[in-house]
DNA sequence: TTTTATTTTTAAGCATGCTTAAATTATTTA
DNA sequence: TAAATAATTTAAGCATGCTTAAAAATAAAA
């Protein structure tokens, strides 16, 4: 194929479809930040290319090709995240814009001789799990929001969503980070913001943070 | 700019310019694997941005904007050769391929990442040089190719063209590398083939070939 | 210098991946 | 169920980067 933005709406497919393997147009176009119209447009390509099931106003979903060539762009580019993290010494802010960029620009053979030199990681920097070269996909432990927590309860942040350098520069200075311990002191209702404690120290966080936080269930 | 074409482009003219800095659109094409309309169509669009000078069947010539960017992107490619060769272990017949695509597709930021990491490298796996962050070039010994030692004359391997890998796999199974010293036994008229001495092994090799190794004069 | 060959440019057209505006279909709400 | 709303598709158009074929300019040969 070797077509970035073909890859680009494999991705977005394969990591925003619902269970049932389903995915609204809608949807797409969000993420992609492209119009519907576009959306619509590159659904008929991808069908046609046989990457998709998609059938006019009705749903999209991913063909076995369509899942195994998604699945791997995902696996390029958390590989990707990590080698910049712990090899290149980029912080874990960074490296999900470059990680879009270079996922389109490498070999299957880079990939795995990256893959190798890390020994084989499962996660990557922000706790998503990495697909093996035969495609099975890591599991997650359990986990829900922090903004789901309830006063006094406190656990480990195991995941943390990526896509937004400033959220993730933000939480770093507040000193969280994967398998650091969070404690929610107290929530207020009004606005849904708690306070946390986190090495320590307490701070005051909003619902729209704390929702990009995930801590693990026990 | 951010576009793999006008890229490819400043690349070429800047790697083949001749001494007064000029080349011409045939050139161009050639390299590039694509028509001279389209190289014509191209030389429009980078003279508007302000990269070349150029004047329909005149010359071709960078400005000092192209020039910088045109520097900066072979920089890129080397810095990324180097890596994939001495940090990732990819043999250095197929790091100018991979260069290729990653050169579009990192952050000057993470160039420089990979610079530091390697220790501020001179020169590529094949030899060539890398410009610097503030635009010096590496000079290099001078040499001439393999092809016009006369018999009975050696000297030490100090450059190799990269962009063939066919070439530099066969050349390394000769044991032909960097710093290898090779010796001229016999040279033969009618086919400008010539035996050649390396490690001990005695070894026939094409004229085609031996324009591609490059040897310090001393 | 005149003719011939080579190089470069123009013209017309095509595929890709977008856009906005209008039309159509599906879903929700009353 | 009917009307209103939301989601999706179609239509028309634009920029980019190519193509081939024909025309024009330059360079080389006679
Ligand atoms: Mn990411
Ligand atoms: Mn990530
Ligand atoms: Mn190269
Ligand atoms: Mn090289």
């Amino acid at each position: 194929m070797k077509n970035i933005s073909k890859e680009d709406y494999l991705s977005v497919i394969f990591k925003n479809q619902n269970s049932n393997g389903e995915i609204k147009s809608n949807i797409i176009a969000g993420k992609l930040s492209v119009s519907n119209a576009a959306v619509t447009d590159m659904l008929k390509k991808l069908s046609k290319d046989g990457y998709i099931i998609y059938e006019r106003y009705k749903g999209i979903k991913l063909t076995v090709d369509g899942e195994n060539y998604a699945r791997n762009m995902v696996r390029r580019h958390r590989i990707w995240e990590v080698f910049l993290n712990q090899i290149v010494g980029m912080p874990w802010e960074k490296v999900h814009e470059e990680a879009n960029k270079l996922e389109h620009s490498s070999s299957d053979d880079l990939i795995n001789r990256l893959e190798t030199m890390l020994d084989y990681p499962e996660y990557d920097p922000h706790g998503d799990p990495i697909p093996t070269k035969e495609g099975k996909i890591p599991k997650l432990k359990k986990h829900r929001p922090l903004s789901e927590l309830k006063e006094g309860e406190s656990g480990k942040v195991i995941r943390v969503n990526d896509f937004d350098e400033k959220f993730l520069g933000y939480i770093s200075e507040l000193g969280i980070k994967l398998q650091e311990k969070i404690s929610v002191k107290q929530k207020r209702a009004f606005d849904k913001s708690m306070e946390v404690v986190v090495k320590g120290k307490l701070w005051n966080i909003s619902n729209k943070l704390a929702q990009n936080v995930f801590i693990e269930v026990k």
